[in-house]
RNA sequence: GGGCAAGUGGCGGAAUGGUAUACGCGGUAGUCUCAAAAACUACUAGCCGCAAGGCUGUGUGGGUUCGAUUCCCUCCUUGCCCACCA
């Protein structure tokens, strides 16, 4: 009786068992963890790093690190010393907006979610190198970001200017444009609106260029690639200037279609202009509207569409082609951050101008030919100057002087050129990306070490000083007024320069959380080492990152942010290389019957359960079978009864049988071949669900074999390995002989092309493309089309087809299809 | 307004010019059982048919091709990203 009971003990499939068991024995040899310093194939496989929410990692994150996961596995056993670390984004408003929801202190807060964090990061059985780990808020780590603020503030790339900026009145703080969402915060969702705040700014348009050019050469996601070039916007054109009458003062105004000069019936300030706010100073008017516009939130702005609102300045400026007058209006359709903040409006061929002009009757001046127009000889006038809608297409320009009978948009380099020379305008690019606004009036971030002496103005703080502490305090809560909460911490704010030695006050503000994990894949390589930012020799080692995984949410953000930070750290001489992901590739989106996965809809998944009850194997498993890697899939709970059935008959089938002494036979050898090609290929390009696919078709077929070999039983554990490592370990030790060596260090099993020949091939009969039957022929006669031919004629179905027929052609494809075109 | 994806059984998906629906879920029937669950076996795109077999079928309409889910064009729908960017 004790037998039976120990057999069922020894038999059974228990996940709550063995995944604990083997996580605890991989840490303790340290599988996982490569040589930093001797390692021969570094392969630096990288998830981005979560930022830890307090409920928890939910199934989403666990879908992204698996799937990274399986990748560094699969390249171990390839041979690579794979370095996977992990670390928490734990600085920034999205945890101290959570710290205070929950009515808790930041630092608390943190501690408690990053117990949780690593908890459900053990359990999910990844291949972490756990000796690596980090933190953003652990002052080991930031002391180094305030480092590299004052290595940006040294190079002349930290800045501050008065300047206005996207405020969130519900977060208090300012945002970047990054942050601001079609005129919403992006943590919170609040309107946002301008105000003048003097703020830090890294001049990250410095690098719009190598920015933009660099992508080119990247093996990144093609996706992710176009909206950074979309972000950097790339615009060629030219300046010009146009006189103010009876002024000395001028506009200059940034233009795409200079061809379009003579269409230019007025121009157009942005309120926050200078120039406007100079004219609002004698023109109440101007003055009033200025202030009504700067209230509006830019949601408002947006909302309002085509419903455009202006007001006449009264003033003139000439027009520097045709020496007229033109009317200057101050708008709000036109936004000081882009160009210069003033535009010259053509109606014609703009449609917000158009938009503009009909409501204010500003007069319209047609200078393109419109498409149909435009095949007519170019000499005919078409006067129409009162259009229906702006033309913008290509065509050729009209009642402009020299300019007639240009080809646009293909000939605007003449017309540049010819403004070169008469020295109205100027050729020129610009980009629409803008500089980096580093600063947050918030409690929860590396404070930024510079201080402010009234003799030496800004110094930052001494290198030996850092880090500067976030100081320990009750009241972190965020102020709004455009202060830090630290801004009213006496002991805090005054010290003395550095530089003269008189008092001084420190910033108050801290640094944006994209700051952080701007460089953290550095720090990970020497987070033993807290002398120095990072070890020198290990970087070049094992940077850039080999394999770079994470959300194509943060397309924009964080991955131009990382590069910029990388650029600035090979201009400072640190480093070799300018760009810090070798190769990137965006997961998906896991949903949930059929929406994202959000606390508001009630619908976000935790993984916790899922790996109480069906073990993590089981899980990662189903989680990467849902669809393609790289395009998410939809979450549901029956499905992962139907993967713990598969693995449970992998367990089944292997925890029964010994091992047989029969030799393998050629088909079973074929088969094995054919899934060691497909899994392989399969994993190097993230398709994981088709690799899952074919390992089920793969057991299926063992599983009605009579015997299985060793060998089988071998490569298909080696194969699932990737996916299930604690089962696979499990079994792999039960059938082993001596060695001790863990399967994730085996190497991945090669195939052989010669084995995967079949004796018999499957070849499709087609009359006139319809498939009429099928044909089984032997591997050495699909060569030879007449043989096949013959065969496929004798076809009593395809006879049918072509008694009293004519055969007009025959398509043979080798091995695959023969068609007889009949008539 | 601009850009990028995608649309295939009841469902998730497979097939990137050559046998459409692999693999899995769900469903139906059966085996085992006193019974149920589990497990296992078989079937499972729709229509006609007892069957053999035939017809239809990858959002819509066209095109290229001996052959199109795959390539090209039109339209429709959905999702994602960006957006008064001059």
């Amino acid at each position: 009786m004790p037998k039976t009971k120990r057999e069922n003990q020894i038999t059974k499939y228990n996940p709550q068992e063995i995944e604990p068991k083997w996580q605890k024995k991989w840490e303790e040899n340290k599988i996982y963890h490569p040589d930093l310093d001797k390692a021969n194939r570094p392969f630096y496989n990288l998830m981005m790093f979560p930022y830890p929410s307090a409920e928890g990692m939910h199934v989403g994150n666990m879908y992204a690190f698996t799937g990274s996961d399986i990748y560094g596995r699969f390249k171990r056993m390839q041979g690579f010393d794979v370095f996977e670390p992990i670390g928490l984004d734990g600085f920034g408003i999205h945890s101290e907006n959570y710290a205070l929801k929950v009515g808790r202190h930041p630092k608390e807060q943190a501690k408690i979610s990053e117990e949780n964090f690593y908890r459900q990061l053990h359990a999910i059985g990844n291949g972490f190198d756990w000796s690596a780990k980090l933190e953003t808020y652990d002052p080991q780590y930031y002391k180094w970001t305030q480092w590299i603020f004052i290595q940006l503030f040294k190079k002349g790339l930290a800045y501050r200017r008065k300047a206005s900026v996207n405020f969130c009145p519900s977060d208090k703080t300012v945002l970047a444009d990054e942050q601001v969402i079609a005129g919403k915060c992006e943590r919170c969702g609040s309107e946002v609106v301008k105000k003048d705040l003097e703020q830090w700014f890294f001049k990250i348009t410095d690098y719009a260029e190598r920015l933009l050019n660099n992508i080119e050469s990247l093996d990144w996601t093609e996706k992710v690639k176009i909206a950074q070039r979309q972000w950097i916007g790339r615009s060629e054109g030219a300046i010009v200037k146009f006189k103010i009458q009876n002024s000395k003062s001028q506009i200059e105004i940034f233009t795409t279609r200079p061809d379009t000069l003579f269409g230019a019936t007025f121009m157009v300030l942005a309120p926050e202009n200078p120039i406007s706010k100079e004219i609002a100073k004698k023109n109440k008017k101007v003055e009033e509207y200025i202030q009504k516009s700067q209230t509006r939130t830019e949601q408002e702005r947006i909302a309002e569409g085509k419903d455009k609102t202006g007001i006449d300045t009264g003033l003139f400026a000439i027009n520097p082609v045709n020496n007229k007058e033109i009317p200057v209006w101050v708008a709000d359709y036109v936004v000081m951050g882009y160009g210069t903040g003033a535009i010259m409006a053509v109606p014609a061929h703009d449609k917000r101008d158009f938009e503009f002009a009909k409501k204010y009757k500003l007069p319209i001046k047609t200078v393109i030919l419109s498409k149909s127009e435009g095949s007519e000889d170019s000499s005919a006038k078409p006067q129409n100057d009162n259009p229906k809608e702006a033309y913008v297409g290509e065509s050729k320009i009209v009642n402009s002087g020299e300019w007639n009978g240009l080809a646009v948009p293909k000939e605007i380099g003449k017309v540049i050129d010819w403004l070169e020379r008469k020295k109205i305008g100027k050729r020129q690019v610009h980009y629409h990306l803008r500089d980096w606004l580093i600063s947050r009036q918030r409690y929860w971030g590396p404070p930024i070490p510079m201080i402010c002496c009234e003799k030496c103005d800004w110094q930052p703080i001494a290198e030996k000083d850092l880090p500067v502490l976030l100081p320990d305090v009750k009241d972190w809560k965020p102020k709004g007024g455009g202060e830090s909460p630290l801004a009213s911490i006496e002991s805090f704010v005054k010290t003395k320069c550095p530089s003269c030695g008189g008092s001084a006050k420190r910033e108050t503000d801290v640094s944006d959380t994209f700051l952080d994990s701007a460089w953290y894949f550095f720090r990970y390589t020497s987070t033993d080492d807290k002398t120095c930012v990072w070890r020198p020799e290990r970087v070049k080692k094992w940077l850039p990152v080999s394999m770079y995984i994470g959300g194509a949410e943060h397309s924009v953000l964080h991955l131009l942010y990382s590069r910029f930070i990388t650029m600035v750290f090979k201009d400072l001489g640190l480093i070799f290389f300018e760009e810090p992901y070798a190769k990137f590739r965006a997961h998906g989106l896991l949903i949930r019957e059929g929406a994202k996965m959000s606390k508001s809809r009630g619908n976000v998944v935790v993984p916790d359960e899922y790996i109480k009850k069906f073990g993590a194997d089981t899980l990662r498993l189903y989680l990467m079978f849902l669809g393609p890697f790289t395009q998410g899939g939809d979450f549901y709970d029956m499905g992962i009864e139907g993967m713990h059935r598969f693995v449970k008959r992998i367990w089944n089938l292997f925890t029964r049988i010994s091992n047989s002494k029969f030799p393998i036979s050629n088909e079973s050898q074929r088969v094995m071949h054919k899934t060691i090609k497909k899994v392989t290929e399969d994993i190097q390009n993230l398709r994981y669900n088709t690799a899952i696919a074919s390992l089920m078709e793969y057991y299926n077929f063992l599983s009605k074999q009579k015997s299985v070999s060793k060998e089988e039983i071998k490569t298909i554990l080696l194969l699932l390995a990737p996916f299930a490592p604690h089962i696979t370990e499990e079994l792999y030790q039960r059938f082993k002989n001596k060695s001790n060596k863990s399967i994730h260090t085996h190497s991945w099993p090669d195939y052989d092309l010669r084995y995967l020949e079949e004796k018999e091939v499957t070849i499709a009969i087609q009359v006139n493309g319809k498939l009429r039957d099928t044909l089984s022929i032997s591997f050495e006669k699909i060569e030879d089309q007449q043989i096949v031919e013959k065969i496929a004629k004798k076809s009593q179905k395809i006879k049918k087809y072509l008694t009293n027929r004519k055969i007009k052609k025959v398509v043979y494809v080798k091995g695959r299809v023969i068609n007889f075109v009949v008539i």
